[in-house]
DNA sequence: ACCGTCATGTAATCGGTTACATGATTCT
DNA sequence: AGAATCATGTAACCGATTACATGACGGT
């Protein structure tokens, strides 16, 4: 919703980078060059449940982010005709600029199963529910942990971490939920 | 961002009931009556760290819900001619309807600071910043909790608690980070 | 030759954000 | 009387979502 909120990187005079701009130059940067096609692939297997953008969206920063100058294109010659899309030096500095900019910026949680709760939403209905999604989701990441953990930069796996101990708590409260109703 | 997928409640042909416009109807059910500023100072007061409005998306709403047919509106007389808006018996309807809506919606953390560090950001650059902003907020809701939890609805408790439990998990989790960058 | 999925877009729409604007109270 | 803030909006813009559409390639 508020992606616009808190620090403002001008891309055009009307345009802002968002952080699904950002998300794109990470992606163009870690793969060296990549068509908007692999950037949501890319997106899609992996920060998808922090952040997900559907491909509309990818093809519609790569325009922007190649005019305002961020990503150089080029057209692949023969088959299938793909924009191959690298960082430009200023693509890079913006990305790192980003990247080092430690402006902490509230999230909001917008869980909407709790804002039920505020507003008198029966818990015994929801945390059935959300305990079974949550473990599940909390399985999945363990064992991702487990199998690839090791094949993770270490980013990827803090951000795995993340995860594992977002679900965790989740699980947790939605049991002190439960319990306190007894 | 995507706060329209998941279930749909159908607003007009063309238009959606959002989490906003629940929340809207939330504020008034429980204020009984009310003006849109009320739900803004309301909202700002209570739910904002979990879900903010701008108060131009409380009014945008309100006019909406009107039109469907699931608020009433009726001119204060004299003053400041403020609207007052009830929940007609529809209104109500689509609020319970969606209370006791147990679907589990996939909620995307969105904290770009995660974010960086899966693209490479420095941990030791992020990890200072984020431990001090929710050791912060910890204390506000840990003292709120003390404070006036008592007077709290069940429901706002455990929203109050989900706040609680949401910046203990952070502030682990970014000495984790930091712990293991040694 | 056909079919699925790969790959790449476009069009329409909408909710949300930002910024501008203004009359009504209340306080000093 | 003047200032501050209360209360209520409007207008413009924009990013994001949804849905439609289509050529290219690989396997059978």
């Amino acid at each position: 919703m508020a992606d616009s909120r808190g620090t403002n990187h001008r891309l055009t005079t009307s345009s802002r980078l968002t952080t699904s701009s950002f998300l794109v130059l990470g992606f163009i940067d870690q793969l060296g060059e990549a068509s908007p096609y692999d950037v949501k692939v890319e997106a899609g297997r992996t920060v998808a449940p922090f952040w997900s953008m559907p491909h509309a969206q990818v093809y519609a920063q790569c325009d922007r982010l190649v005019a305002a100058g961020l990503l150089s294109e080029s057209r692949q010659a023969g088959g299938r005709n793909r924009r191959l899309l690298k960082l430009t030096a200023a693509g890079k500095a913006a990305l790192e600029e980003w990247l080092a900019d430690s402006t902490f910026l509230p999230v909001e949680a917008r869980e909407r199963n709790i804002l039920k709760l505020w507003f008198g939403g029966r818990p015994e209905v929801h945390s059935p529910v959300q305990l079974d999604e949550h473990r599940r989701t909390l399985t999945e990441y363990e064992q991702l942990a487990e199998s690839v953990g090791v094949l993770l930069t270490r980013g990827q796996r803090e951000a795995l971490e993340f995860g594992i101990r977002y679900e965790r708590m989740m699980i947790d409260f939605w049991q002190w939920v439960e319990q306190r109703g007894k």
